[in-house]
DNA sequence: CGCTAAACTTAGAATGTTTGTG
DNA sequence: CACAAACATTCTAAGTTTAGCG
């Protein structure tokens, strides 16, 4: 595989992280690893097989069957047995409470308002269960010596592997926590939404044609929004610009006298905004220690929900704040103003029985309540900026209710896993389809699968343009002959997909003929959409869509190189993960933008590289005269340096060596990785039971490679055996 | 079906906090 | 101890997929 070239491979995978605006010359393309050794032979050679769906890999599935269609659903369980089961560690159950460990070392005030609520009657089993299971399985806390645990009861799971696993067995359908056909929960109690404090004028005034004006604080608050994005990108973009004025032009109302936007000068409140910051971050560590606390007082109550008795925490319980639209990329809306939400736009679910929050603001109502327990959010509004989207508030990551969902997301990923050869086999045979369509699915799937694109579902005029596997136009793939395929284009959040990889004759041809007669800006896959794709996708494995190729290649990437990692010490272990992370990222396409002092930290790095070899040059010198036994140099300020012995200055000199080497490689990391996001793979992508798999096999703690956040969030995965296998 | 509405996952930037270093 | 760099968290935009309807 290409891919295997360990030692100098970083470079041709890196040279794909273009900054957009660069150019650079791509060396080679980034492809998924995986166990299928054979694969990147031609395809052509494999026996053919013979149909889409085979029955043996069929029945594999019934937890493939879909969470949210109850039709399907029971479709899938009729063509597959329903008893199939899913091990799960007895911890698994008391996860929940585990999980509230592992968070809430900050404040232990578990028994705030919604939690002395009375529990109902399914929460109190599930309580007396979890209180059952905490005791054998509390060792994944986050505390002091949480690391230390890990690390025991990680070679204990070593050493005894076989023995101890008990391992429970639960029949897996695709209810959640709750009993009915696609119930998300039982009960459900929380506290709705806290909403920004109202705007308090600040009174300044603006300058309009070098004289002050008079605004009314509506007028005022959105000008001050567009003032303090003085320094940001986007107050050059002409777009901003225009749709801020538009926008703000209507406030001011007809007979205002700010008629021209170029006439207008924000710095009077620039300038206040800035002192405002300033004074903030000048209070005293104590006030601030004090605010923060008297914020997350009055907060706490909406942090949590009751989730079938269980106290989970919520994730964005605030409703967002009033402001100027911040789209990514060239977003034909920047700038607008995205205005405040008021109690009467919300939408609440709640259990039937729960107390219906109170509205925070004095004589305002909630839009409506919903007691829907098919759905797991707690409440939802109209995006200001696009009416026809929601916003909606969901339970934290660390929650039971999307723990359980990214484990079967991870689960659906393994089973692709079975499914894979099956399907590259097919969609090979099918690059010479005598159906048009068959032969775009070939290869759309296979682009989905080799370079991890994502699925690409129409957009519309009024947002960014970009784009996905299906929506690539033909001016976005060049042929580069013999058999090269140059990918340039804009997808997800308007991060640029540069990238040439060499591909199969036959999707060299293919990609050719697709393009073939099509002016610029057309599709390059006419026949195709995403829902064609996932339509023919479903066909083949119950549950597969084009994003699980993503997470399927992003985790066997992982699982495969963290197979054979060589560090010794827990650094390099760490570095060791960090290189397989890393290649993942680069994988998925995931990008950062280059933090504002890179440039800099290089150059001073650069600097002090070049002292520590000036110095390394003076020490030879040094010691070179000691061995023959001239008395030292002047040094720098003239003064007779004390006389060493060549022993010393030997082992100086390779002290200060092997420093430059570290700084050397230290270097090279930091600027290889400038452009790369290894979070997001982390976060999404990457099966956590790959990761605690290995740091119990290597003996690295788990808390060096996921924090605190990704701990509470992977609870569910904290039990995996050492040799666990994606 | 093909469309739109709805629900949920994934994403990078911005902001806040901790850690390392001189 | 001051400052910056690293790291963690928050924020909300931008995707994918599914549901439901005519």
């Amino acid at each position: 595989m290409d891919t295997s070239s360990d030692s100098d491979d970083d470079k041709p995978l890196l040279a794909r992280r273009v900054p957009v605006k660069k150019e650079m010359e791509v060396h080679a393309a980034v492809k998924p690893m995986d166990d299928d050794s054979d694969d990147d032979k031609p395809l052509v050679d494999r026996k053919p097989f013979k149909t889409y769906v085979r029955k043996d890999s069929l029945k594999k599935n019934a937890l493939m069957a879909d969470t949210a269609s109850p039709k399907r659903a029971a479709q899938a369980q009729a063509s597959a047995p329903p008893e199939k089961k899913l091990k799960v560690s007895p911890s698994f159950v008391g996860k929940s409470r585990v999980k509230e460990e592992l968070s809430d070392d900050d404040d232990d005030e578990d028994d705030v308002p919604i939690a002395q609520r009375k529990p109902s009657i399914s929460s109190i089993k599930k309580t007396v269960l979890v209180q059952q299971k905490t005791k054998a399985s509390s060792s994944s806390g986050c505390s002091a010596n949480a690391a230390k645990k890990f690390l025991e009861k990680a070679k204990a799971q070593k050493l005894l592997k076989k023995k101890k696993v008990v391992k429970v067995t639960i029949t897996k359908t695709k209810k959640e926590p709750g009993s009915g056909e696609g119930q998300k929960w039982q009960t459900l109690e929380h506290n709705g939404v806290i909403f920004p404090p109202p705007y308090e004028s600040h009174g300044v005034k603006m300058l309009y044609d070098g004289k002050p004006v008079d605004l009314t604080n509506e007028q005022e608050e959105v000008a001050t929004m567009f003032a303090v994005m003085k320094d940001s990108d986007y107050a050059t973009k002409p777009k901003f610009l225009k749709n801020f004025w538009e926008d703000w032009k209507a406030i001011l109302g007809k007979g205002h006298v700010i008629k021209k936007f170029e006439l207008c000068d924000f710095t009077p409140i620039y300038d206040w905004a800035q002192a405002e910051k300033e004074r903030k971050k000048s209070m005293s560590t104590e006030e601030k220690k004090r605010a923060k606390e008297e914020k997350l007082k009055a907060e706490d109550k909406y942090m949590w929900a009751l989730v079938d008795g269980v106290k989970e925490k919520v994730g964005n319980f605030r409703v967002e704040p009033p402001g100027l639209f911040r789209g990514r990329g060239d977003h034909p809306k920047m700038g607008k103003l995205k205005t405040r939400i008021m109690p009467e736009e919300i939408v609440i679910n709640i259990g039937k029985d729960a107390p219906i929050p109170e509205c925070p603001i004095p004589g305002c109502r909630w839009k409506e309540i919903r007691h829907d327990n098919t759905v797991t959010w707690l409440a939802f509004w109209n995006d200001p900026i696009n009416n026809k989207e929601f916003k909606y508030v969901f339970l934290a990551p660390s929650s039971n209710l999307k723990g359980q969902s990214d484990m079967q997301k991870y689960d659906k990923a393994r089973v692709l896993k079975d499914y894979i050869a099956d399907i590259r086999k097919t969609y090979t045979m099918d690059f010479s389809s005598s159906d048009p369509t068959r032969k775009q699915i070939a290869v759309a799937t296979y682009l989905i699968d080799r370079l991890a694109l994502r699925a690409g579902n129409e957009k519309d005029e009024d947002e960014a343009d970009t784009v996905g596997c299906c929506s690539l136009k033909v001016e976005h793939v060049t042929l580069i002959a013999p058999n090269s395929l140059q990918f340039d284009f804009l997808g997800k959040d308007s991060i640029r997909y540069f990238n040439t990889v060499e591909v199969e004759e036959k999707v060299y041809k293919a990609i050719g003929q697709f393009k073939k007669g099509k002016a610029e800006g057309k599709d390059l896959f006419d026949k195709l959409d995403t829902t064609k794709l996932n339509l023919h996708l479903k066909a083949i494995m119950p549950g597969l869509t084009a994003k699980v190729f993503r997470t399927y290649n992003a985790s066997i990437t992982l699982d495969k190189l963290l197979q054979d990692t060589s560090g010794d010490t827990t650094i390099e272990k760490i570095a060791d993960y960090q290189r397989a992370n890393k290649e993942v990222a680069i994988l998925c396409n995931h990008q950062r933008s280059i933090s504002k002092g890179h440039g800099a930290q290089m150059e001073r790095l650069e600097g002090k590289m070049t002292e520590m070899e000036a110095l390394l040059e003076e020490l030879e010198v040094d010691l070179d005269r000691a061995k023959k036994g001239k008395p030292p140099l002047k040094d720098s300020d003239g003064k007779v340096k004390k006389n060493q012995n060549p022993e010393a200055l030997e082992k100086k000199i390779a002290a200060t060596r092997q420093k430059v080497e570290k700084m050397r490689l230290d270097m090279r990391i930091k600027d290889d990785l400038k452009t790369v996001a290894l979070g997001t793979s982390k976060i999404n992508y990457m099966d956590p039971r790959i990761t605690v798999a290995w740091c119990k096999l290597h003996e690295v703690p788990i808390e060096k490679i996921f924090n605190k956040s990704l701990l509470a969030k992977f609870a569910w995965a904290m039990e995996v055996e050492p040799d666990f296998r994606f």
